[in-house]
DNA sequence: CAATAAATTGTCAAGTATGATAATTTATTA
DNA sequence: TAATAAATTATCATACTTGACAATTTATTG
């Protein structure tokens, strides 16, 4: 019987090392070579495990979204029954929930996906995922609301929320947190 | 006397081509030899006349920056005495205003600055002017609202600005622009 | 026309990222 | 212990990008 493998960990391995080294380089200094030193492993372990850089990268697009999939719904899970929109405002526009090392790492994937046509439409449906998962939860906490308001406001409320990271990522120093959590109840009030 | 310089037609001739190289290739594609390629002209004449890469990045940002100030000035000083926001809401979410070219030069110019102080501070204070420049315009169309509520809206209305334009360039389908304008009009009236 | 200074061209060297492959080591099971 | 198949290491060749510099051409002015 053949030696047991080690894919999945080194994978996870590599695909961690990558997103450090996105955040810390960007995406043209993300190299095997930088890559492999911050994983701990031979560069020819890279090729080895996940193929060439495109094919990580394709990966490392897989893992994100789908870990970020993940999160989203666990904090979904948490919501209480009453303020539940409230809540969600308060912990999407917390920057401990999505921190600057996601910001960026999403950032370097969604560019290198921009011109390969099956990882933009990844990324799209991503996005899309995002807004109907947040106009569900809206659904729950405003049951009587048109369903027309609520797509309106859960894309509003995903365009603060992503803006607010590019610019927490960029080191924006202006409150537009608290702007944003206070646009965020005015349109909550749409619904109400 | 010397012969006359044609620097500043070059310049523009060299960004001219390295916004289209990185909307066509991205940042890791945008070469040396690729833009030369694009403008018409022997690669040295890059270095000749904008320096090495990093310059002519930085060059790129400060022309796309200064150009998209004027743009919205010149925006601004189209719109109606009347309907003063509701006119400028149209306009910002007019794919012809925001094009996904223009998006996509942001996109690389921001990442590409994003681990450069001085450059990404320029993003930001760029990001920051838009802002300010909607609360204006905002308070020429709603003298009476509250400068908070106006700040509240402007940053919203920038949100919703900025990620429709990112998905436009990523090609999403769905009529987000649709919402989003509904969205702000529902902002709007917030200071009415 | 001569002088000037810039544009333009041609070429080279160095560094680096990547892809590929052979050789070696290691852990498991029969 | 032998066989198996995977992990791991070592190494090479290739292509690409950039930076640098010398040589040449060109347009303007005195």
């Amino acid at each position: 019987m053949p030696r047991p493998s080690l894919k999945s960990e080194r994978t996870d391995q590599i695909l961690d090392a990558l997103e450090i080294c996105l955040v810390r380089y960007g995406l043209e200094g993300a190299t095997q070579e930088r890559i492999a030193a911050q994983a701990g492993l031979a560069r020819a372990l890279i090729r080895h495990n996940v193929g060439n850089r495109d094919d990580m990268l394709r990966l490392g697009l897989d893992r994100f979204t789908a870990r970020s999939d993940e999160q989203l719904q666990a904090l979904f899970g948490e919501l209480p029954e009453t303020g539940r929109a409230e809540v969600l405002l308060d912990w999407l526009f917390d920057p401990r929930f999505f921190d600057a090392h996601s910001v960026r790492v999403l950032e370097s994937l969604s560019h290198w996906a921009a011109d390969r046509s099956d990882a933009r439409a990844l990324v799209v449906s991503w996005t899309e995922r995002f807004i109907d998962a947040v106009a569900e939860q809206l659904l729950l906490a405003f049951p009587n609301s048109k369903a027309s308001d609520r797509d309106t406001v859960a894309t509003c409320i995903t365009g603060l929320y992503f803006q607010l990271a590019s610019l927490l990522a960029l080191g924006l120093t202006r409150s537009v947190q608290q702007r944003s959590v206070a646009a965020g109840r005015r349109l909550l009030a749409m619904l109400a």
